[in-house]
DNA sequence: ACGCTTTTTGCTGCAGTGCAACATAAATAT
DNA sequence: ATATTTATGTTGCACTGCAGCAAAAAGCGT
């Protein structure tokens, strides 16, 4: 079965964090980067809440033992944002850790939703080309297109 | 000749500044809103600069007489924005005027230019739909696609 | 093992973002 | 004219995000 867009509320979060974690060290390996404490800690609160946290509530959680800077919270992100191990969602000045393994792909789709807060990525489909080709149309040399898109989730709309 | 999404860098600003003002206001007495003063002297600073503003640099435009309170600037732009007459570009967190008439479609993809700043508004063609569908097959019930594309305009490219 | 360089983290400080809560003024309705 | 709604002013604060510099840690060459 593929992996659901939506987890399930009441699903293995250990474990599907675990994986990712490992996923994290191996990637990070393979390019001579390094998953430090702060690094790893920043990318486990994000996947251990599985929504998008703001960066203080990344530093909340972390505040274990000594509270964080900011900008060490923000340093952390940007690494791991560099890696694609997390991405920003602009709409809600919010970061989540990516969960989709999206290997060189360019388009991610963010499904926002509004009830729980839970964020999926969706594959775009073909969206990115027919994005591409209609800004190309009007002169413009474009990126990859940012996408997301608010809404309420399969499990939300069930309740 | 349509109206260019990025228009040349030596168009007549008052021009199209006027005339998107007299739209401002014809809409809003069709719908009985008040363009106020301060709300008519955001859209005005929003359209004579072309390209996305944030709240302080709008005050800073503002600031002829008396300083405006954040507040201030930012209940203008919620106002605007609730009437289709400015955009909030996310990746930014700055806004723009909106030049492009879109009377009730509901799908504006903004084509940011890198090196100029400058916004443009391009039709979405079929990707909203694309892209609905996709969600929906996730089992996500969406509203409309936020799209912001980062690049490089024409006028920019051609220097 | 030693110093040298690069990378990472800690620390201070600050500019920008965004809005809550309440008070006042202006416009609209009755 | 008075009551009600709507808009603006004021104060204050929490969050966002990063610059600039100092200290510590990791990697590297000899």
């Amino acid at each position: 079965m593929p992996r659901a867009i939506f987890p399930a509320p009441d699903h293995d979060h250990d474990r599907c964090a675990s994986s990712a974690i490992a996923h994290a060290e191996t990637l990070c390996a393979a390019r001579a980067q390094r998953l430090t404490p702060i690094r790893r800690q920043v990318l486990e609160a994000l996947l251990v809440s599985h929504k998008p946290l703001g960066a203080y509530e990344i530093i909340d959680h972390l505040a274990g033992d000594t509270r964080p800077a900011p900008i060490t919270v923000y340093r952390a992100l940007d690494f791991l944002r560099d890696n694609g191990l997390v991405h920003r969602i602009e709409s809600r000045n919010a970061f989540v850790a990516c969960v989709h393994n999206h290997a060189g792909e360019d388009l991610v789709v963010f499904l926002i939703c509004e009830r729980c807060g839970a964020v999926g990525e969706a594959p775009g489909g073909g969206a990115a080309e027919a994005l591409k080709a209609s800004s190309r149309a009007a002169g413009f040399t474009p990126k990859s297109p940012l996408i997301e898109i608010a809404g309420v989730c399969s499990h939300c709309r069930e309740r």
